[in-house]
DNA sequence: CGGGATCCCCCGAGATACTG
DNA sequence: CAGTATCTCGGGGGATCCCG
């Protein structure tokens, strides 16, 4: 048995042998928010190792989960972009998402919000919610230095990286603006204590929170 | 930033540093089934160091997620079991060991399979699948060392690790049982080649395929 | 005998410098 | 930009030992 295996003819296990080394759950993360080039993800990464990544995405590149592009690039530039086999991680990475949040109250000391966790986290958020009837609506989130936009339409949520060309909402998020993902205040409380500061029609802030929802893990009293 | 800190105010980062730590998927998976004494999860656990074992447990319990209960005990055993914040990985662990198995066709040289294991594969194996309309049934399934069991009440699936006392059907894996969870067989053809061996009504083993289904990643001619 | 603790060795991760 | 090279160091593997 290798340092990796576990020698069990077992589907978690496999899944372990991979998403079990040490980075490679947050590299995924970020390939799923789309195609990324090397400096991309190192820049995504702060504290990776350059050697890390490079073994990391041999690895991943070597189990058909990722794919090198090099070929057909007039900027001459390497992409590693998702397989359909990688792409097929996402719902699990995301309830693994969702069951991390579930406790994550405030960010330790000196934890920061890159794009993509911020893009992941309202991609998990959206399945938690439910998007009141309206029309298309587009956000445009701020956390950190992160930023990510979600355009809304109908029950259809899309979540991307970046700035959006004209938001009808811009949140920046507070302290506590964790608090009203969760529905522990609400939209009018964030306003009042600073947990988001919004630009644009205070209403879109109600439809916000009611189709970004991540709850807090009950605690239990019995914790059995 | 410690050894298993990611620096990242995100959840999967917050997952990904508890189950990105070796052995302790697999240790969740065996304590998904119920709760464990040290020794029932050493012997689960093949080739798992003692030590690490003992490590992973304390931080398991530090974060909440396991509860080590020795008193009330006449026989003086200590057993581990999940707390309700460790049950919420259940859903995840099993899309993970959805992903796994997907790929899953053969055991590598040596793999084994020990009733945590076929017990969590058959709870997974359910959630894919869908029972056909009938009085309760309940299934012995062996495949290698390992045996677990199933009762089946209409939509209701129950998967325990070890023998029923009265089986209405005990079926052995061959090595063509995986061909026969995907579908990729039928269960005239795994009978035929020996997929499968059983004792009972044969009928029951088109029900039991109706019931437990776990699909092959269907490989992708373009893998993007 | 169950439930660990201790020891040593070594590989893999971290850090940083360097290169095609 | 996209990695490789090199070094150090901590955590995992493996065997053994210990304690109630």
């Amino acid at each position: 048995m290798g340092s990796r295996e576990y020698g069990q003819f077992c589907g978690l296990a496999r899944a372990a042998e991979v998403l079990g080394q040490r980075w490679t759950m947050l590299i995924l993360r970020d390939l799923l928010v789309g195609p990324r080039r090397y400096s991309d993800l190192v820049a995504g990464l702060p504290g990776i190792p350059t050697n890390l990544l490079a073994t990391r995405l041999k690895e991943l590149e070597r189990d058909g989960i990722v794919v090198r592009e090099a070929r057909d690039r007039p900027d001459r530039s390497i992409v590693y972009r998702l397989t359909a086999r990688g792409a097929d991680l996402g719902p699990a990475l995301d309830a693994l998402g969702r069951w991390g949040a579930a406790t994550m109250h405030a960010p330790r000391d000196g934890e920061i919000v890159t794009d993509a966790s911020l893009t992941t986290a309202l991609r998990v958020a959206a399945q938690g919610g439910r998007a009141p009837d309206q029309q298309s609506v587009t956000y445009t989130i701020r956390a950190g230095d992160a930023v990510a936009h979600a355009v809304v339409r109908g029950r259809q949520v899309e979540v991307a990286p970046g700035e959006s060309p004209s938001p009808d909402l811009v949140l920046t998020a507070g302290p506590g603006f964790r608090d009203l993902l969760a529905g522990a205040i609400t939209p009018e409380e964030a306003l009042a204590d600073g947990s988001v500061e919004i630009t644009g029609d205070p209403d879109l802030l109600d439809a916000f929170a009611a189709t970004f929802v991540v709850p807090y893990a009950t605690r239990a009293l019995d914790n059995r």
